[in-house]
DNA sequence: CCTGATTTCGACCCC
DNA sequence: CGAAATCAGG
């Protein structure tokens, strides 16, 4: 799955050679086991395919889809295939693009928002929209019920904008109108619930003035479109004659009827999914859209795939305790050939920074003495505020490391107010995108104009950027007016150069004339240095798409820039042990997991405490956690932790996770303040005893005195190794293993390795900070 | 009326 | 710690 694996490398080379060669049916289903290899074969109906983590789901959905042109059963163009990340989408084409070569390209193999976004945008004149559709995503939705709230004195702190956009968010998952929303079935009512009904009713007829769509109008506009026309539905669902859904247990109601909508005449649909990771519920996902999938349609097969391919018994067995716990759920048992395995790693540390200091290392020992590459590594957390810690001990110990899944590029302000413009070039109805950029850079027009404009605007029937032409009319000051002219004028210069640049040149342009460039350049700040940099990367990065041929317009730039997650990004390579919430990680799998701050109120979040089908999702959430490691899980707790807390900021005692509790003894090791002091049992304890620098600097295996300010005081020390200059060839002595030559070096500094030659125990890959190694 | 500086407040998970 | 509300000055 993550793509690190050689045999992946390989197959990509083989894949190459035999790319001539179609695959026979009987080769596609050579090495799968019977159930997988029923779920590739299956034919003719709703096909159902539960799987557990591990169970390797992707690779009968992509054989599946490489089946099915290989008997002559579909055509690539009659295949949509769904994901709910572009990183597995983009997966998902890698290995359809081995299997059956350049035709998967002619297949939709996206997520729900993309694929469902074209069909809007193609379809945006049948429900009545005048402009290319514009995509708002969270932060500019928010904005405009922000507005909205202004306009109307609805006081923020009462209700505040995030809180309606939720609301406003479940009920477009649930495919309520604002119509439906008011009425409230009955649940809610009051004048809490008017008001925001009332908000949601403006935001929607706000959005549809703008050309604008969000996040859930994605999923939600479509049913409405093959609610009302019957023959756009019957086109889609006569092109996409097999469907597949990947992760269905996270489907939401719009989603799920999308599904029902597109296959209920053809039924060749087929869903994987697993409903112990149905982690999306605060998002509207539906479990029970998978649980009742086959009342939906009662002809469906299902097929369990309960064999996992990726983690020890152990790691498993811990995975299915945990579980088990959950009242509400199908019973299934992982199982594995992949062996026993090591014990697993319960540290409870002293507070947070022990904690990190504790993970940091066990990195390095993983990585010096079990060779566990650094991008096999991954750490997860349940809040991203949990990440800051454990980045600075990071950064304290040296140990090259990035966060997955935290800020956007493309979220950056500069980012957002260059895109901004292009936005609004290409759809002038954009009330969000015009209200951002009007005083971006400076001059002159502030918050007393804007509001005044908006006024203007909304009187005389035209939109905001139109309104920018009449200042004087709407009562702002000769300046202000002036400069809204001046921005007008701007802006039907830079529509011009729409038709005659390239993306990036068009960006460029735009970066120039606005006076970005210029503002930035003047403030001669590190901050506006670093935004320049930025905005300097994101016309590259255009210009470099361009040249890869991957970027036919402006237009398709945007859409990646707003339904690109955090989490897709950069697939590089380098050697990093990865952070990332526990979310993020579905999905994703490394030999080494460690699953922090597991304790009451964190993991499982506080938020869940009353809550029984709330605490169900956190142990899901855990099961996920687990699952992703193939060798290696370490769970760890800390005693106190900093809290932000209701009354006032400190240290608070936490409890450890009743999910620790949930885990057999027996799998275990129990190190820190939790159990005795030992050694950790990953690897064999040779290993560890054989640690020849092990002095005691580290923080495991002590007693819980105060290990928080060892940890803190004694970062790693260094052997002084990685100043030695040493280069391949190089004679050098161990303290323990003795004379050895240097084979190769790599990195520098903190991160300095060689591979070493010595006589007894053969080659070594060794961390030089750490190695007790001279010259000979 | 705009802008830059200062204070305050708030924090779960995401396509 | 960072973004947004608020304040003081031009």
């Amino acid at each position: 799955m993550s793509g690190f694996d050689q045999h992946d490398l390989f197959g990509n080379l083989h894949a190459a050679v035999e790319a001539q060669r179609p695959k026979t049916p009987q080769e596609l289903v050579e090495g799968l086991t019977a159930p997988q290899r029923e779920a590739v074969e299956h034919r003719g109906g709703p096909l159902l395919i539960v799987a557990g983590a591990g169970s390797g789901k992707t690779r009968v959905l992509t054989r599946r889809i490489a089946h099915l042109l290989a008997t002559g059963d579909a055509q690539p163009h009659e295949i949509l295939a769904i994901t709910f990340t572009n990183k597995a989408a983009n997966e998902m084409v890698e290995r359809l693009v081995q299997l059956v070569g350049d035709r998967a390209k002619r297949m939709w193999v996206m997520t729900f928002h993309k694929a469902f976004f074209r069909i809007l945008q193609a379809e945006s004149e049948r429900l009545g929209y005048r402009s290319r559709l514009t995509l708002y995503d969270d932060s500019d939705s928010r904005r405009l019920i922000q507005e909205i709230m202004r306009e109307r004195d609805i006081d923020p702190k009462k209700v505040t904008p995030k809180g309606v956009a939720g609301k406003i968010s479940l009920a477009k998952a649930n495919l309520q109108t604002p119509e439906v929303f008011a009425e409230g079935g009955g649940f809610y009512q009051g004048p809490f619930h008017q008001m925001t009904a009332d908000l949601y009713s403006e935001y929607e007829r706000r959005l549809f003035a703008a050309s604008a769509v969000d996040f859930d109008d994605l999923l939600m506009k479509p049913v409405m479109l093959f609610e009302r026309f019957e023959e756009a539905r019957l086109y889609y669902a006569d092109r996409f004659r097999h469907v597949l859904v990947d992760e269905f247990q996270d489907t939401n109601r719009a989603q799920n009827e999308l599904v029902f909508q597109l296959t209920r005449d053809h039924r060749q649909v087929c869903v994987v999914g697993d409903s112990d990771q149905s982690i999306y519920r605060f998002r509207a996902a539906d479990i029970r859209n998978i649980l009742d999938f086959e009342s939906t349609f009662p002809d469906a097969e299902v097929v369990v795939l309960e064999q996992n391919f990726r983690s020890t018994q152990r790691i498993l067995d811990a995975a299915n305790a945990v579980i088990s716990n959950n009242a509400s759920r199908v019973v299934k048992n992982l199982f594995t050939q992949e062996g026993e395995g090591t014990p697993l790693t319960v540290y409870g540390a002293g507070d947070e920074r022990d904690e990190a200091a504790w993970i940091a290392s066990e990195i390095w020992r993983l990585q010096r003495d079990l060779e566990v590459p650094l991008n096999e590594i991954a750490l997860f957390y349940r809040t991203n505020a949990q990440s800051r810690v454990l980045e600075e001990e990071f950064n304290r110990a040296g140990i090259p490391h990035r966060l997955i899944g935290a800020t956007r590029f493309y979220d950056r302000r500069e980012v957002r107010d260059l895109l901004s413009y292009v936005r609004l070039l290409l759809n002038p109805d954009d009330e969000v995108s015009a209200r951002r950029i009007i005083n971006v850079p400076k001059r002159g027009i502030g918050a007393t104009s804007v509001t005044r404009l908006g006024q203007y605007a909304a009187q005389h029937q035209m939109t905001f950027a139109e309104a920018l032409r009449h200042g004087a009319d709407a009562g702002l000051t000769a300046k202000a007016a002036k400069a809204g002219l001046q921005v007008a004028e701007l802006l039907d210069q830079l529509r011009h150069d729409l038709l005659l640049l390239r993306p990036s040149e068009l960006l460029a342009e735009v970066f120039h004339r606005s006076g970005i460039e210029a503002e930035l350049q003047a403030e001669q700040s590190v901050e506006s240095a670093s935004r320049l940099e930025n905005l300097g990367e994101l016309i590259n990065s255009v210009a470099q798409m361009e040249a890869d041929g991957a970027l036919e317009s402006i237009e398709e730039f945007l859409e990646s820039a707003a339904l690109t997650a955090a989490s897709d990004d950069l697939d590089d390579d380098r050697p990093k042990v990865s952070l990332m919430t526990l979310h993020v990680a579905k999905g994703l799998e490394y030999k080494a997991v460690f699953v922090t701050g597991l304790e009451e109120g964190i993991f499982p979040h506080f938020s869940a405490r009353d809550d029984e089908d709330q605490l169900e999702e956190e142990r899901r959430l855990a099961y996920v956690g687990i699952t992703r490691a193939r060798q290696f899980l370490a769970l760890t707790h800390a005693e106190r932790r900093f809290k932000f807390g209701e009354q006032g900021s400190g240290y608070s005692a936490s409890l450890p996770s009743r999910f620790l509790a949930e885990i057999p003894e027996d799998l275990t090791v129990r190190l820190g303040t939790a159990g005795m002091p030992r050694p950790s049992r990953w690897g064999s304890d040779d290993h560890y005893f054989e640690r020849p620098d092990d002095d005691g600097a580290r923080t495991f295996g002590r007693p819980s005195a105060s290990p928080s300010f060892q940890a803190r005081r004694k970062a790693p020390s260094t052997s002084g190794a990685e100043n030695l200059g040493l280069s391949a060839g190089d004679v050098v002595i161990h303290e323990r293993w003795g004379e050895g030559t240097v084979i190769s070096t790599s990195g520098s500094g903190d991160m300095a390795a060689a591979k070493v030659k010595f006589g007894e125990v053969g080659e070594k890959n060794l961390l030089l900070s750490v190695a007790p190694l001279r010259r000979s």
